[in-house]
This record gives C-alpha cells, structure tokens and sequence, in this order.
DNA sequence: CGAATCTCCTGGAGGC
DNA sequence: TGCCTCCAGGAGATTC
C-alpha cells in the first residue's frame, strides 16, 4: 500500500515523460474514488507535460491548462510501458504519450484517484488546507507541540491527520511511535517538547530511510517500473504481533485505533 | 468544534 | 478445489 516513499518514487519514475506531449486517453473504468472526468479524453492530448510534483500523497501533472492530480489510495501502481502492452483487469486509465510509452495507472481497490484541476481553479479543496510536508523544515518539534496542545486524541490518529502533517500512513505511524519510545494511545496534548523533538525526527528518519531503500512494498505495490521496494524487512513493530520485539524480545502487542492496526511495544513505548 | 465512525473496493488468507 | 467469511486500509464524508 503506497505511503509517502512509494509515490514519491513512483512520481521519480515518471521524471522521463517530462517535456512530452500527450497523445491520447484511455479511461476503461471510471470509478475510482470519485469518477474520473470524461473530459480528460479530449483535455488532455495536444498537451505537455511540464512537471512532476509531489503534495502529501497526490502526484501533480502539470500541463499546459490544468494539472492531473493523480493519488494511488492503497492498491494502486503507476507503469510506464510501450503503448502495445495489453492491458490487465485493473488497469482502469492510459495516458500515452506520442513517443510511444504509456502512463498506464493500476488500482484493484479504486481507493485512488484521477482528478483534474483546471488552471483558474487555484486553491483546491483537497489540497489547500494540508499540513506541513514531513521531510520540510516546517516540519519540526515546535510546529508539532503547537498543533498538538489541543489536541486530546491519541498520537498515533494525531500523525496519520493529514491536517497536522502529510504522508505519515498507517505503517509509519506505528514505526516513528516505536522508534520514539512513545505509546500510541498517549493523549496528543500531553507529549513533551522533548517527544515532539524525538518524534519528528523518527517520522523523518523513517520516511527517509524508505525513501532510500526504494520504498516498501506489501504485496500489491510496485514502482513505475515493476519492481518491489523492500524496506518491509526492517520493520520494528508494523505487522509482527506477539513476535519479539527487537529491542527488549517482549512480544509485540496489537490494538485498533481509530479503525486501524496498531503496533507497539509495551515495555519500549510509554504514555 | 473536535473526535469518532462510516464508507468506498477487491484480493488474499483462513476455515471447512 | 471451491465456496464462504473476514480483513486490510487512505482519507473524505458523515455523525455524534
């Protein structure tokens, strides 16, 4: 399932269409988690594309009047082929470009999403009310402690609230806690200066350490280019209940917070 | 208003 | 081997 390291190295691996000019669209299944705009089939041929960026977990298209927003939900790849590739049952959108290759975007679940934003459509309600970027400087110990002083829910549904930061997934959210010593059901509000200080930079290390290793994969992500990442292997907590922890060998608990999986460890993590 | 819950979807795993 | 049930999860929408 695509976290934050995942799209941004799939948004890497899109670098080469840049400057490339649109050919044709090729939308198979429209409904994704909102439905794709139809319009797309004759917006967008004709058109360059002329960046690549990235915000939380959307990858930015920018063309000539608008940009593609496209998001991977939890299933979804992105490949880049020769456009005689046939296509597979869930392959729902094709963008070809006139060299020949295909952005071809693949999503079993359709928890992603293929939306276009037009240029005089600035300030996007997805987008305009996002927290800071987890790997930016404005992200750090003091931003942190203030947008959690309010804030009496557990930490760990704290990070994984795109409002406070982006991009920390249910996987790394449980990581960066143990990597903190912090017990996930801990009350936002009461974190230290001193937490915030160890937390902020395990979520960096975290999400830069998967960032190099090329992204994690479970068993339904694959990179632009078909290949697994293989950070899954240095999981701490995420997934191992009652096996030893890897720090005290007590076994790993597992509990729902918020509708999700939480690991932790109840001798390293403290509330 | 903040927090918790609901919702979309399908493949894979486990039980029999 | 096949069928059934259950579960996973990003994040906006809805409810409390």
């Amino acid at each position: 399932m695509p976290e934050l390291p995942e799209v941004e190295i799939t948004r890497r691996g899109l670098l080469t269409l840049i400057g490339k000019t649109v050919k044709s669209v090729t939308i198979r299944h429209p409904t994704l988690r909102w439905p794709i705009p139809q319009h797309l089939i004759q917006t967008l041929p004709h058109q360059t594309l002329h960046s690549l960026n990235r915000r939380a977990k959307y990858i930015l298209c920018e063309f000539d009047t608008g940009v593609l927003l496209v998001h991977l939900g939890m299933s979804g790849c992105i490949q880049l082929l020769d456009h005689n590739y046939p296509p597979e049952k869930h392959d729902h959108v094709d963008i070809e470009f006139s060299d020949g290759q295909v952005f071809r975007l693949r999503d079993p679940r359709r928890f992603g999403a293929v939306l276009w934003i037009d240029n005089k459509d600035n300030n996007h309600p997805l987008l305009n009310r996002l927290g800071p970027e987890p790997l930016e400087d404005g992200f750090n110990a003091q931003y942190l402690h203030k947008a959690l002083s309010k804030k009496t829910l557990a930490i760990k549904n704290a990070i994984m609230d795109g409002y406070i930061v982006v991009g920390v997934g249910n996987i790394y959210a449980s990581e960066s806690l143990f990597r903190a010593s912090i017990h996930p059901e801990t009350s936002a509000n009461k974190l230290t200066i001193k937490q915030c200080e160890k937390l902020v930079s395990e979520i960096k290390s975290t999400l830069q350490e998967a960032l190099i290793a090329g992204g994690s994969s479970l068993r339904d992500f694959f990179g632009t280019d078909g290949k697994p990442g293989y950070f899954q292997q240095a999981y701490f907590v995420y997934g191992r209940t009652d096996e030893p922890c890897k720090v005290c060998a007590k076994p790993i608990k597992c509990i729902r917070l918020g509708q999700r999986s939480t690991f932790y460890c109840e001798k390293c993590q403290k509330r």
